[in-house]
RNA sequence: GGACAGUUGGGUGAGUUGGCUGAAACCACACCCCUGCUAAGGGUGCGUGCUCGAAAGGGUACCGAGGGUUCGAAUCCCUCACUGUCCGCCA
């Protein structure tokens, strides 16, 4: 959730800067005026509590020394009459305030460069060659039936259209890749998790997929829980509703788990392979970190994918996300996009951003700052996704007969 | 799934004949003093959100969550969640 004491003061600049991101100045000028509401609701309300209060404690006091009461108890049934409306007032105030709040985007850092959608974004830089091929490279769902690494029909059996089975090499490949990743993760410092694959409404909410984007899970309905999109749900909201030490700070954490998405909205995209499925792997990293050591754990996070491609010898190159093609909770986000020689272009394989404070307001994470209590930042970015990354060794590093060769760095896993 | 018990501040834990308890005491923690050596003594402070205020300080809400009774609820009633124990079931 942005912060509604700083669009108070500063709307012009803020109303600016969301722009970006494609709110509207009238929206905010709604969410102000609810704001507004809400204070003044609450201060008419909280002076009539103060009066009962202080009333309520005489009449104890009076029946204590036997004084009458006839006239106090006149006055308390008045007041209670005059605060019921006042607290429905209140209430009301509040529902809508949070109902528009919680829809509306973080704020992008001032560096996003300006763009409508992902054709805007500024690409950084580019790491490794891609190798030339002396004959046609097959994209992966095709490379797949030659070695009948997956099975799609029979995944749509088991479950329904956009899940698939791997089998034999690709089902080892993709077990051998998890730990590689985790490895890696661990190597510079992020500590391994365990987590529930489920997760219920109030941590949705925190990390910024719920109310908003309530299409695009999978929810458990007489359980009222939620099958997690991405790891980066359970690993930031293990901190949910906690003040840590400052000196705890970072926490870096890293969990492989499965992601459950209904991929509403993509509906013909990607539907051949396995490039967008209902149910994908993903290994995550995920920074608590102190406000003034975000950015530089940030470029380690970018850092850290990007080199765990290059042991892997795959080309990929970095980029910045424009305001237009920014997520919902994000500040900034670069994306690492790998090279797929078969479909002839960079995909995404990797996502890491800063959401700043906007996680930590909503999931109120905080650290001891001397005597004040101020909000932490979250990050977290992939390292990286399984099945994609399947892909692209798949079509990387596959032969002229259609055979695929296993990178180096992961022979001794196998 | 069934039965019973419980859910209070960082921890342990009082308070459950409704008001003087936002919450005793102890521990932990922070600062100060004493002392002078590996141990101890004394003092002060020490929950969170919102809000008013330049600040000092004040108001309000929170004793698992939500609702109810009442002038007034941590304390009474209802619903739900969670934890513990026993039974059942089970990888």
């Amino acid at each position: 959730m942005i912060d509604l004491k700083y669009l108070q003061k500063n709307f012009d600049e803020a109303s600016l800067t969301l722009q970006k991101k494609g709110v509207e100045a009238e929206t905010l000028q709604t969410l102000q005026g609810l704001f507004a509401d809400l204070k003044q609701a609450n201060q008419a309300l909280e002076a009539l509590k103060a009066e009962q209060n202080s009333l309520s404690k005489l009449f104890g006091q009076h029946k204590r020394d036997g004084k009458d009461t006839t006239v106090l108890k006149s006055e308390l049934d008045g007041l209670k009459e005059s605060i019921v409306p006042l607290q429905e007032r209140a209430r009301e105030a509040e529902e809508a305030l949070y109902s528009v709040a919680l829809t509306i985007p973080n704020f992008p850092d001032d560096s996003v460069p300006k763009g409508a959608d992902e054709a805007e974004n500024v690409e950084i830089r580019k790491v490794l060659e891609p190798r030339t091929f002396d004959f046609v490279p097959l994209e992966h769902w095709a490379l797949a039936e030659k070695n009948g690494w997956i099975d799609f029909e029979r995944g749509v059996k088991l479950a329904k259209s956009r899940f698939s089975v791997l089998r034999g090499e690709a089902a080892r490949l993709e077990r051998v890749l998890i730990n590689f990743f985790l490895d890696a993760n661990a190597k510079k410092g992020f500590i391994e998790q365990s987590v529930p694959f489920m997760s219920n409404a109030a941590m949705l909410q925190g990390t910024g997929q719920l109310p908003k984007f309530e299409d695009d899970l999978f929810k458990i309905e007489e359980e009222n829980l939620y099958l997690i999109p991405t790891a980066e749900v359970p690993l930031t909201n293990l901190y949910h509703d906690e003040i840590l030490k400052a000196e705890e700070l970072p926490r870096l954490m890293t969990a492989y788990t499965p992601c459950f998405r209904k991929e509403a909205g993509s509906a013909g995209r990607d539907t051949r392979g396995m490039i967008r499925q209902h149910q994908f792997n993903k290994v995550e990293m995920v920074a608590i970190a102190h406000p003034d050591s975000s950015d530089e754990i940030f470029d380690m996070m970018v850092e850290n994918a990007s080199d765990i491609l290059t042991a892997l010898g795959l080309p990929h190159r970095v980029v910045e996300l424009c305001g237009g093609d920014l997520g919902f909770s994000a500040a900034r986000t670069i994306d690492l996009e790998v090279w797929l020689p078969g479909q002839n272009k960079y995909r995404e394989i990797s996502s890491i951003s800063n959401t700043r404070d906007f996680q930590a307001r909503r999931a109120k994470i905080r650290f001891k700052d001397g005597k004040k209590n101020r909000l932490v930042h979250t990050l977290n970015g992939s390292a990286l996704a399984v099945g994609r990354t399947i892909v692209a060794i798949m079509e990387n590093y596959q032969n002229a007969d259609g055979s695929i060769e296993i990178p180096e760095v992961l022979k001794k896993y196998m």
